[in-house]
This record gives structure tokens, sequence and C-alpha cells, in this order.
DNA sequence: ATGAAAGCGCTAACAG
DNA sequence: CTGTTAGCGCTTTCAT
């Protein structure tokens, strides 16, 4: 019952060709005119009269006529496609599920849209990374937003070695030869780490995976926020892992076990920074009074954790905005700088009021 | 410094050239064969040396080519890439906000790279319906996956008259001509509500929009399950609201204000169900005690919400899939038909122990 | 096992 | 103002 498939093919007739997509010739044979008449007429060009673009144009609306993109590309016309990649890990597939990366997906997509531009996915294994600009390497984009800088920084300077068009939502790094848009990771590991401090944690155990250069950015200013005040942090509280809500529950689990003294759980994401939240109750420990917790990207999700998650906002609104505009310009021929978007402390109930 | 530009053509040679892409022709004339051996070789035809095949792939890698898919796709070779399209407001910009929606994209995103496939995101304006194939139209995609069925029937209908490939995610209705996944609203309406009459509700507003299809359905699970009991529910306590925070907000205002007597609220999402359980709380009533709470969706929201949401769960992953499969299929020549996949309630805090 | 050549659907000179 | 024509970069017969 159910048809998505067009109708199978008027099989009866003797030169029974296939029932090819309308193209340029059909219209310009059922408007009695040349082909290059009909191309200009769907192109808006001026010298045409302007009774014969509007019959055209009316023509191929009706017959639902849309030009083959290949073609035209073939023809050196530009496509509106911007490809988003990112590195994808068939594992844990913990792209697609992380609600902050969904978020950045999505205002990066009202950017897209606002420019008039359509967003083309795309999930590399790491495996085969240089793939990351296939969708550009093959013309189907016009260039590529790159998602998740994570240990990449050798590799993605190979690509702009390359001369491929490309902007990185990440880290700036000393030596690196992209692009990248990114929060101020430094200032939110310290705005956190200072929060905590005054709220009197004496020792903050740090949650995430120092090796990612985002991550680590946050992990300096954890320790730069506690060497202000004198104090040299204990390695035992840096508690690798990755951004995966079990993880963080582990974590809590181990750290409890090991009897490592801790008053405080900064964490780099939100999703790790609720996960502990729900170790740390299941445990007895009760937050903010004998730990505080801070989190990290401001998604919905802290705002109605329980008790309400201090956390590190990210603009993302700006940085969908921001990548988007800096890879436009870029392919437009200016000279792109790299950004880093401020980033601010929500104070909620997961940590305590500083004396 | 930071450059993302190729860099500028060898200017002061004569017959300075544009730097063009590199081409088959260039790898065919450095590895010293002609052009149809390059693209036999690319192609892993059978009938070639596995010598020249093997040393004209290495080159290819070696110099990062790789084959203009507009090109190849004039010749007859089929694109991997599918267009998950929806209506896009450009008000509210709801859609790339949502949680749901994000996580339902990221489901499908998942399952397209299992098959091999890559996803061509295209919001469209509303006034301009027809462009949802767009990307298939054009041939930039092999088939479109619609998200947001909302009260656009008719117009799929008519999308599918043309035999245009889609599939759409949304409610299953009675003269529909194209294929849908979704969910089974009106159980998922009927067991929240079941639920909520059986802890005791008696009067329970219904919240959410039911000129879009799906939310019709849950609401008529809604009025079923009252029926079921003989009770007739009051008219004012439909509250028909856009998917946003601030709606369900202003209408829990709004109820309390009109002196609307109302012991439980079904909300069609969970963003709006967690907006309720905060605004009234704001206003002082308890939950479940005073009101009894259900969502729609189970996102992480509903889990971390406080209390925690009691919600219908939707199977994304299962749906993400179904759409994938069901629409490689149709290209695939099968017949296919719509599919609903089964929701659970989900009972956590919201609600009482029903007696 | 490899090469020559035709042509996919379109755009943009160049003519008229 | 409109039509004719030459390719864009590739795949694929058909020859060799």
């Amino acid at each position: 019952m159910t048809r998505t498939k067009p109708p199978a093919p008027p099989a009866g007739e003797p030169g029974a060709r296939k029932p090819s997509r309308l193209q340029m010739a059909d219209i310009a044979r059922l408007a009695n005119v040349s082909i290059s008449t009909v191309s200009r007429a769907l192109s808006n060009h001026p010298r045409l009269s302007e009774q014969t673009r509007e019959r055209i144009n009316e023509l191929a609306r009706s017959l639902n006529y849309s030009a083959d993109a290949g073609a035209q590309m073939l023809r050196g016309k530009r496509l509106n496609t911007v490809a988003v990649a990112f590195p994808y890990h068939p594992q844990q597939r913990q792209h697609f599920r992380d609600p902050f990366f969904l978020a950045l997906i999505g205002r990066i997509g009202d950017a897209l849209i606002d420019r008039g531009y359509s967003m083309l996915v795309v999930g590399v294994e790491e495996a085969q990374f240089e793939r990351i600009t296939a969708a550009y390497d093959t013309r189907q984009a016009i260039g590529t937003i790159l998602l998740g800088q994570e240990n990449y920084h050798r590799r993605i300077n190979e690509l702009a070695v390359r001369g491929v068009p490309f902007v990185v939502w990440g880290a700036r790094l000393r030596d690196q030869l992209y692009c990248t848009v990114g929060s101020d990771n430094l200032l939110g590991g310290r705005l956190a780490t200072e929060h905590l401090l005054a709220a009197g944690a004496r020792r903050i155990a740090f949650f995430g995976d120092p090796t990612l250069s985002e991550i680590a950015q946050r992990h300096e200013g954890w320790i730069a926020a506690q060497q202000a005040r004198g104090l040299t942090p204990d390695p035992r509280l840096v508690r690798p892992m990755p951004f995966e809500a079990e993880a963080a529950r582990r974590e809590v689990d181990r750290l409890i076990e090991d009897g490592v003294d801790f008053d405080a759980v900064f964490a780099a994401s939100d999703v790790l920074a609720v996960a502990a939240l729900s170790a740390l109750k299941s445990h007895g420990r009760r937050v903010p009074e004998d730990v505080q917790v801070v989190g990290f990207d401001d998604i919905p999700l802290a705002a109605q954790a329980s008790p309400a998650l201090t956390t590190v906002r990210q603009d993302l609104e700006a940085a969908g905005r921001a990548l988007v505009d800096l890879l436009l310009a870029a392919l437009d021929g200016q000279a792109i700088e790299p950004l880093i978007l401020p980033t601010t402390l929500v104070v909620r109930d997961s940590t305590r009021t500083p004396a």
C-alpha cells in the first residue's frame, strides 16, 4: 500500500527508455526554447525577457524540476553545503549521544540555515582521520567544521598544510596552523576551582581526560587556582575518564573505596557532574554539605539536577555562529584568527556559599 | 598566521593556470597510464593487474586525491548521502534546540554511519514545504528522512504522489500514502493517564498542541483512559501549547489564575513536564502530593528532574534504525510498511504509588 | 590488461 | 534577446 518508489516505467512501449528524471532539455522542449534559455531563466540571468523567464520558471516549478547539483558543480557553481565532521568511535558512540555535542551541532545548524547553507554531518572513524575532509575532497561540501580536536593536533596541522578549508571547535594550542573557536577553558577551570576553594573545599577531585586538549586546559585552571592559594593538588585526585556517565559513577566508587579523601568534585562536563551527584548520593554523601560539585557546559540537564548543578557555562550560540562565520570568511579569502569565547560561572545549589 | 586557504597560485609563470584541484588526469600522467586505468584502479575493477591497481591507489592516496562526486554522479554512480529534512520555523527555532529532536537526529546519524552513509541535515521554511526534498531533487541525496510530520499530512501525501523516496517520523494516519515510523502515541497517552488515574488523579490537565498528529494521538489516549473509567474530561483542562518550556510555565500560571481545579498534568513532552514541575513548585504546589506530573519521551532530563519525572519512553534507538532501514529498503525497490514502535511507562517520583 | 572516445546534465562563451 | 557549441571530470563501452 504505502508507496515511496517512483511508479514502474511504462514498460509496454517499444523504445521504452528508463523513466529518467526530468531535465533541462525536457523543460526546453515543453517551453519551445533552447536549453540555454532555460538555464538562464532558472538562474535569473538579466538579459532575458521577463516574460520568458517567468513562463519558464513557472513551468519548471509546476513540474517540480530542480537542476542536477552534480552537473552544476561540474560547471563551476558553488554548492551551499558545509560539512560538520568529527572523529567517530564506533564502540562508545559517545558523540551522537552526548547532549553537549548535539546542542553544539544544533547551534551550528541554526547558524548555517541563517546563512543559507545546509549541513552535511560526517562521522569518521579515527583510524582514517584524513577522511575527515572527505566531503570537501569530493566536492560535496565547500568546507569543513571539525568538531573534536581531541588529541589530533598533529594530524589537524597536517590538514592545514594541505590547504584544505576548515575551522576547528577546540582549544587554542601553541603551534597550531589552523583556526580554532573554543571556550576559555583555562578561565573556566579557574573559576570553578576558585569558587570551590572560596566555599571551603580543600581536596578537589578532577574528573575528565586531560589528554584531550580542552580538558587539559580545564585541568590547568584547576591547578592554577590551587597554586594561587599556595596549595599543591594531590595527583591522586586527578581521575582521568571518558565523557560517559558510567565512568563518573565508577570513579566516585573508586575514590571512596580507595579511601582517598575529597571534599569536592570539578567535572569536565555536566554529564559527568550529574552522574557524580547521584553516585555520591548513593554513597550517603550529601551535596553540597559533604562534597561540593561543579560541572562544565551548562546544558539544560544542569539546572534540573538535584541539587541544581553549579557549572561553567559555554556560549554555544556564539560558538555556532563563530564557527560558521569564520569558515565562510576563510572561503571568502579573508585571513581568520582563532577565537576564544568567554566562560562564566553559574552558581546553583551543588556548591556552598563562599564564606 | 593561521592559514586555512590554499596557497596562492604560482603566479610567476607565464602560462599560470589556476591551481585547479588535482584530478584523475594528473594521477594518470604521473602513473604513466591512461585515465581509464586510473578510474578502474580506484574503483577496484577486477580485470586490472593487481600491481597496477596497487601502484595507482598508493599514488592517489599519497596525493590525497579523491574523485569529484559531482562528476561521478553525473556518470551514474550512487551517492552515499541521505537527507534528514524538517520544517524549520525561523522565529522559534525550536527544532535545533529541542533535546528530543536532537537525540533523534543523533540516533539516525548512528544508524546511517553504521550503514556507511552520511547525513545531510536540511531545515526548510514551512512556506516552501515542497523544498523538503530539495536535496533529493538536486541529486545531492538519494532519499529523505522527514522529521516533523506536524500538520503537513496533506502536503506529505503530495510528495508521495510525486514518487519521491522518503520516510517520515510521525503518526500513522488513516489515508496516508507514505511510510511512517513512530511511537505508539495512543498507547503512551493511555498508559500515562491510566497510571495517574490509578494513583488517584481525577482532574488531569493535558499540555500540548493537539493539532499536531502525534500529539493528537497522545491526547486521544488521555481521553480514552478517562472514558474507560466513565469519566468525561473537562475541556478546560486541555491546554494547547508549543513545545517550549516557557509555554508550559505560562499555562500553569494561567490554570491557577483562572481557578481551574487540577490534580495532575500529562505533558506531551518531557521539556514541557519539567517546566511544569518548576512552575508548580513556585506556586507552592507539591509534586506529587498536590499535583502529579507525567511527561513524554524519557530524555535524560527526565531522570534528573526533581522530583524525577514519571514519563512515557520512546525508543529512539529503534526509531533511528527503522527510519534508515526502511528508507534504504524502499530505495532497494522493496515495498515498505509503516512501523509503530512500542512506548513504555517509566515510573519515577512525580506520580504517587497507585493505591 | 589497457587505451580511446563518447557522453552524463549543465553553464557560459560566442554568435547571431 | 536567444540559440549553438564546447567542455566541466568522470565512467564505461568498445577496441586493441
